[in-house]
DNA sequence: ACAGTCGGTTCGTTGATTGAACCCTTGGAG
DNA sequence: CTCCAAGGGTTCAATCAACGAACCGACTGT
């Protein structure tokens, strides 16, 4: 969050939730990679977000256990940012939370699909699937971004790269959608 | 949150979301909310806020429907900041987030317990309640603190009204929890 | 008349966010 | 060999929010 960026008083486990995954701009690198977003240039372009303020939130989330870099390349060594196990658990406050806010601080109703991958059925508010009866783990969720009434999508090569379904965590590849336009 | 109260360019649920809720302190002050605290003084007092900052997260959360003011008594007249219904529907994201932190973030364990005020059973980690097999949503759920072994637990007055097995959004009662001292 | 409560506002200080500019390593083109 | 571009950062001044202590205003009970 902001300044102060901890609740020391609070013995809490939500505050000690927020200390790391409630600042600004925490969320919504979460929420984009579970998207399959996982390079620092994708995060950029995509979220808009000032570059240190990046660098410094992968890296608090690093170290939180959210995310954990993994090499894609040697020299210069460089580093994929995908989720742990931990930042994997944090689907269902994420999808809660996004299902919430269409729900009630938005005009223009839903703008992506979460269904469940195997048999198709959309998630329920609560991340379940009312087919299978059981809360779908992201891994077997596919998206689906439905065309915006109010603003225009954006129009960056990651925005290009999850339009129409994909299977959540399932690593983007921006090039092919470059090419694609 | 924190600087920029907003995320411009992200047409998304979770980014309309989070600048509802994602603010700094908001969802501590939500979070107390279903805990039953609805007055200034307490959420104060608990929460070790500036007041100049709980002023303002108020106001954004009367202004975006979550919280809202009914008068407690004339005279001069004083509000009760008491959740709406579109706020009570934050209970999943802040239940499961708070499970999440309780599990990766915290040394120490459990600090609160939730349970099925109906039949007693504990609410797993999405806040489906084992037994009944479904969602439990917050008007059923009893609340107990437990003793933590890391931290000395807080002493204010409303502290002390949320020890023992409590019901959700019930209002505390801080005099009644002064005088038991 | 006077202290006390509740809910705010004001204000100087501290510190995070922003955005633009700069930097470093390496690979590839000419 | 030189130059340039890409990826991933760091630096820096300006801005703006958070902090916390002090002040304020309406009322009440004594």
């Amino acid at each position: 969050m902001a300044l102060g960026t901890d609740y020391p008083q609070q013995d809490c486990s939500l505050a000690r939730a927020l200390e790391v995954a409630g600042e600004r701009w925490s969320m919504l690198i979460i929420r984009d990679a579970f998207y399959g977003v996982r390079r620092f240039n994708d995060f950029l372009v995509h979220l808009d977000i000032p570059r240190a303020v990046l660098t410094s939130r992968l890296q608090s989330l690093v170290a939180a256990g959210v995310l954990e870099k993994v090499p894609y390349q040697q020299s210069p060594v460089r580093y994929d940012y995908a989720l742990t196990e931990a930042g994997r658990e944090l689907w269902l406050p994420i999808y809660t939370l996004a299902r919430w806010g269409e729900r009630h601080a938005r005009a223009g109703g839903q703008l992506t699909r979460y269904s469940h991958t195997d048999c198709g059925e959309q998630l329920d508010h609560s991340g379940c699937c009312p087919r299978c009866g059981r809360i779908v783990p992201p891994e077997e969720v596919t998206m689906q971004r439905i065309a915006g009434t109010t603003v225009k999508p954006r129009q960056d090569p990651v925005a290009r790269a999850i339009v129409g379904p994909r299977r959540l965590l399932t690593p983007i590849d921006t090039e092919a959608a470059a090419e694609k336009v």
